[in-house]
DNA sequence: GAACAGAATTGAAAGGTTTCAATCTCGAAC
DNA sequence: GTTCGAGATTGAAACCTTTCAATTCTGTTC
């Protein structure tokens, strides 16, 4: 197979010159319907395929958007995916996905192919967010939103869910139903997630006047099934005197994995103790005790964030906001018996 | 932001020839320390960022993949494309994911985008497998390899899982169990998977005697937790003595739905009503009552495709193969009571 | 039949990188 | 002091498309 014919090939065998060819490809209307026709049939003959590189070589812009998401593997990330590709459909332009899987490396070389590919712009849910190499890649002209994140200098456009009103939310939630002990489970330590909603939620307890040392953190290295499972274990292993009565998970994935390890251990949930978890992904619903988790509006998220950078690569009055959502809790069996 | 300093610039800036600076992108070994040095801090200094389009036009190849998904919300495809990026990532080649969303259209645009970056090879789990543009990308010389289905003729290498052996194992893994009335849920019935995963359960019935009328299918539109809850809802409706003893779902998505939905209507699971899913997501073994399911190796099914798709790209004496997997019944609390 | 307008087509330049043959620079060997 | 060779650097061509000013063609009007 001579791997692709060129338009001057095209030209060639329709008996045209190339910037006809270039016409019929760009500005249809400009070209008179028969050698229209014979350029277009030339062109199915030869197998020609239109060689984006040159194109956007000449045209000096590429019409794609670029998410590189933290781990594929979450539901969550998936869904903000989707809505950013609602938003990007909308604006005519392609969406290509890339999966940093929580390593910083990966994620440093997504985004400098990204940049090399004159992306419009890229969305990123970054393992740091105050990682130099993204306000580089912002430097040197490539409009980039954060995602699911904020940082503190406000250099970029960011759209994100109020964590500590989430953590908040949610143990006041506990508090309400009565409970006393409860653990905070999730990690690792360091992630902005994990910190904002164990924060919240300390917030929230000391301003309902319960002692400290009640509120115990149970850290996990990640977050995920296997985790949350791990964790459901140690939980399992404490005394039922000392257990806590209800626990609240920094993602619905430690979430279920609590779930299912409390249930093989004969612990009754929500009698014995009562789940909150976070995101509310699809799979929390149908747990077989439908999880009580704290919504975020995620399509809303990825939308949010694909019309800010395209704000940014198109509007020259462009300026950095800084979007931050209402997440809401959604209360269901596994914590209201 | 005078976006993007050119190799020329660079070349100015350092005091030296163009062509050394593309030496020291591309052989640095070749160019002395100190203008290494220079140049490179020159690059640094002018927030240069080498153009991918024209490196691509000149050298006319990509370094990069690319798996056309056919829902990214399931956990599964995720799997097989974390199979992939492994793969790739061993190979040197960037992924990018693309999501068609179970649409045609969408994937086609999707296909003509990749061939027209000129990327090394597309892995595609498409809507139809049987569609001509499959064969047309294929014909005009990007490798492409279809990933969970086959089609009839040879015409690509194709990796995916005998899914007619599967339904077989799942329905024999029931009628050991003693179950006499079974039903089957998953669609759109058009549906490659759906359709031989139907016909292996069929096969396996009657090979074991049973009479046909027993084993009923229960047709969703779409493989989704919603259609399986409602799904779960028409079989709760019927009177407990029509109603099958168990169910297998055309995969665990919709097993998911039907558990939640079962147990929502006060059905015992497995003991009214056991269920077989398939896939074996994480979520599958997470679920309060465990799912025994159908099993494939989704990584290795990723990883198998990628390195098809290479062969095909790299080597000359490449010959299309079709790779069968063989899927496993993993038994679960959801069938054994 | 000449002049003209408008539509269709053409040709050349430009865009940024890589490649490769050609040139240059040094120091070593005689 | 000359020659040689290795290593470093250079310059121009090539990749394929798009754009736009210039040219040709067609048909109408007076």
């Amino acid at each position: 197979m001579a791997r692709s014919a060129s338009v001057k090939d095209v030209a060639a065998a329709a008996g045209v010159s190339l910037g006809t060819v270039s016409n019929v490809l760009n500005r249809p209307d400009r070209v008179s319907p028969d050698t229209r026709e014979r350029v277009l049939r030339a062109m199915a003959d030869l197998g020609f395929v239109r060689n984006e590189s040159a194109r956007q070589l000449r045209a000096g812009s590429s019409r794609t958007l670029a998410y590189v998401m933290l781990d594929a593997s979450n539901p969550f990330f998936t869904d903000v995916a989707q809505g950013i590709d609602t938003a990007a459909e909308a604006a005519d332009l392609s969406l290509v996905l890339c999966n940093s899987r929580n390593s910083g490396d990966r994620e440093q070389a997504h985004l400098a192919l990204l940049e090399q590919q004159r992306v419009q712009g890229i969305l990123v849910t970054p393992v740091d967010p105050d990682s130099a190499s993204l306000d580089e890649v912002a430097r040197r002209g490539t409009p980039v939103v954060v995602v699911d994140r904020t940082r503190a200098d406000q250099s970029f456009c960011s759209v994100a869910v109020d964590d500590v009103l989430g953590g908040r939310l949610a143990i006041e939630h506990l508090v309400e139903r009565g409970h006393t002990r409860v653990a905070y489970i999730g990690g690792p330590p360091g992630l902005g997630q994990v910190e904002d909603r164990w924060r919240g939620a300390q917030e929230a307890w000391s301003a309902l006047g319960r002692p400290g040392a009640d509120l115990v953190q149970l850290p996990t290295t990640v977050l995920s099934v296997a985790e949350g499972r791990e964790a459901g274990q140690r939980l399992a292993g404490l005394p039922a005197r000392r257990r806590p009565t209800a626990a609240f998970c920094a993602n619905d994935l430690v979430a279920l994995g609590l779930l299912q390890q409390a249930i093989g251990s004969g612990i009754r949930v929500p009698e014995e103790l009562a789940i909150v978890g976070y995101d509310d992904i699809e799979f929390a619903a149908a747990a077989a005790v439908p999880l009580t988790s704290v919504r975020q509006p995620r399509q809303l998220l990825g939308r949010t964030a694909a019309e800010l950078v395209l704000d940014e690569a198109t509007n020259a009055e462009h300026t950095h906001r800084q979007v931050l959502f209402t997440p809401e809790l959604v209360a269901r069996a596994s914590t209201t018996s």
